[in-house]
DNA sequence: TCTTGACACGAAAACGTTTTCGGTGTACTC
DNA sequence: GAGTACACCGAAAACGTTTTCGTGTCAAGA
């Protein structure tokens, strides 16, 4: 079958364990011994099997890469961080396993920790506590992507969701809008805590005051963010410029208006967050907060694998500042 | 540290070997030591340790997924595929591992090979002929996704490119254009000479000669398509039409197009392929020839699955129906 | 000549399972 | 009561590595 040590061991007569040793570099074995077992390995054409060493090694070299759910892959957003992760791992020789199937129940993920498959973890999505629990318990090092963590203890890399939203509203009023939409997401969590908190300052910097229909919670459905643009319109006195949660949001927003005969952003100002390719094709293109996803993605790696080779590590917690883009579907054509 | 199966043994008083009979259902074991094994297992919190199994088993229980590049992901085309092949791999109890590092070096195969550390490998593009030839020796089962395979013996899932070329290039005739530019693709293979085909084929049957100045082979980089388009309008007797090699190239000659102040179709009709969603948030909505990318992800790991299973299983080739999706961006406004 | 140390090498255990095979004990048949 | 069948269990090998520890050789120093 397939060709193993003990075939190297055997051609040459050596014993397996100083095969093993002069691949591996050992400093205990001969020169020229080394050099024989070389010249047998690539003849033979031998590769080492990774099951067998990482037994005896007790450890994985793959990194597990949790996503919520399958269908999540279809965003560009997840996109952009695994070509950034992708790359990371793979210059620091780590393979990439991918898990979407009920990795939010602590239960699948003792699972997979228990099963010693990987060596860490990175979650791309807001773990509940019981899950952080669950890993901190089972020593398993993870970083969490995307998301301010708020338990202790627990490493993250974040694109800072306050300064972007604070930064998109303020360039709003600026504008000249005084009554802005703000759309959050189903689930509640830091990210939308932290970019509301961000639209809260900016307008109560301006003098605004707070006005609770201006703010509408989506669902999950795919139209969620054209609804919620109609919502708006159909105020008694609608929004002048709406601030969709993501870059997609806006689109779906940006839609809505449309169908109803209304130019953007003479008639509604729209924007997006993400800085998703998405967002530059549309007409007119999207002003949005761009996070630096590509390198986000590869920071987290790094933070990971150093939490793996050093299990004192203290806790890295890493917030990326985000960048105002700003676009034709806000700022007025002069 | 993590509990084995030999904790479960002590604390029982039985041996282990019965110990992992009772947790894989074996027949020889007594009802009620099964039980309490299960019991105990459950108490402990034992999950076997998938590295062990793997070595002991000789499988591996995952899928290698082949991409060419990290920067792939970032396509809306790789992420569809994804979705599709990570719901039925992990339905089957599968994990998907992904390598993107010098996937097309024949070396790198045979080192994944040999490693075994995947029963199965998906390639997203075109191997040579080098590549499926070590794959073929080395006993690895494959699948290769989105392309046809000219190599006897290799199973492959694609979509109808010539039929969908075909179709709409018959689309643009049908609207009276009588210069169609064609954009393909950087290197040569079956998916360009495919969609090339159909795309004669239409011409030949109007009676339309063919003229090689429209058709032009785009390079990588980012923008090619935007530089394309400008060549096509840049030709004394410019194309009408212009069939690009895929969404994201359509894209690009929208924009091109625009910059120059064309109205998109009346000056200038412009269509894409593959049906991604970004076709649908361009204005003018893009009209693009549809693949079932998820189905097709399901499906092509489905027939690899079938190729681990049994690997006397003949090759299977699977050639999808593709839905030309005609839109805006070709059909004039009634 | 004897001791010491460096240098190479190999035997064997270990990693945590699965699986084969033989060995009990019990019950059943004649 | 002898023989047989069956149900259940355990010892041990195996998967392919890595790593510890012991051993042998040889040269240098006393």
């Amino acid at each position: 079958m397939s060709v193993t040590i003990e075939d190297i061991s055997l051609r040459l007569g050596i014993s397996v364990s100083t095969v093993s040793k002069a691949l591996n570099a050992y400093p205990d074995v001969a020169k020229d011994t080394r050099e024989k077992v070389l010249a047998a390995a690539r003849e033979l054409d031998y590769h080492p099997s990774a099951v067998a060493r990482n037994l005896r090694r007790g450890r994985a070299d793959k990194i597990g890469l949790l996503i919520n759910n399958p269908i999540s892959f279809i965003s560009e957003y997840i996109s952009e961080v695994m070509a950034g992760v992708a790359l990371s791992a793979e210059t620091r020789g780590q393979n990439l396993v991918l898990y979407t199937a009920a990795v939010h129940h602590p239960q699948e993920l003792k699972r997979i920790c228990r099963a010693r498959e990987v060596d860490g973890l990175l979650l791309i999505y807001s773990p509940s506590p019981e899950a952080t629990a669950v890993l901190q318990r089972e020593q398993m090092p993870f970083v969490v992507f995307g998301r301010r963590v708020e338990q202790p203890g627990v490493c993250f890399v974040t694109p800072d969701n306050r300064a972007g939203a604070y930064a998109l509203t303020r360039h709003l009023l600026e504008q000249g809008h005084k009554r802005i939409g703000f759309t959050t997401r189903p689930e509640l969590g830091t990210v939308s805590e932290d970019r509301y908190q961000g639209y809260r300052q900016a307008l109560a910097e301006a003098g605004l005051p707070f006005e609770p229909e201006l703010v509408v919670q989506t669902s999950i459905e795919p139209l969620s963010g054209y609804k919620a643009m109609n919502a708006f319109l159909d105020l008694a006195s609608p929004p002048t410029a709406v601030f969709a949660f993501y870059d997609l949001m806006a689109v779906d927003a940006l839609n809505a208006a449309r169908d109803r005969g209304m130019r953007i952003p003479e008639d509604v100002a729209i924007a997006g967050f993400d800085g998703l390719r998405s967002s530059a094709i549309t007409q007119p293109r999207l002003t949005t907060v761009q996070q630096p996803l590509n390198q986000m993605g590869k920071r987290a790696m790094e933070i990971l694998l150093a939490c793996i080779a050093d299990s004192a590590q203290p806790p890295i917690t890493e917030i990326f500042p985000v960048h105002l883009l700003i676009r034709e579907s806000t700022e007025y054509q002069r």
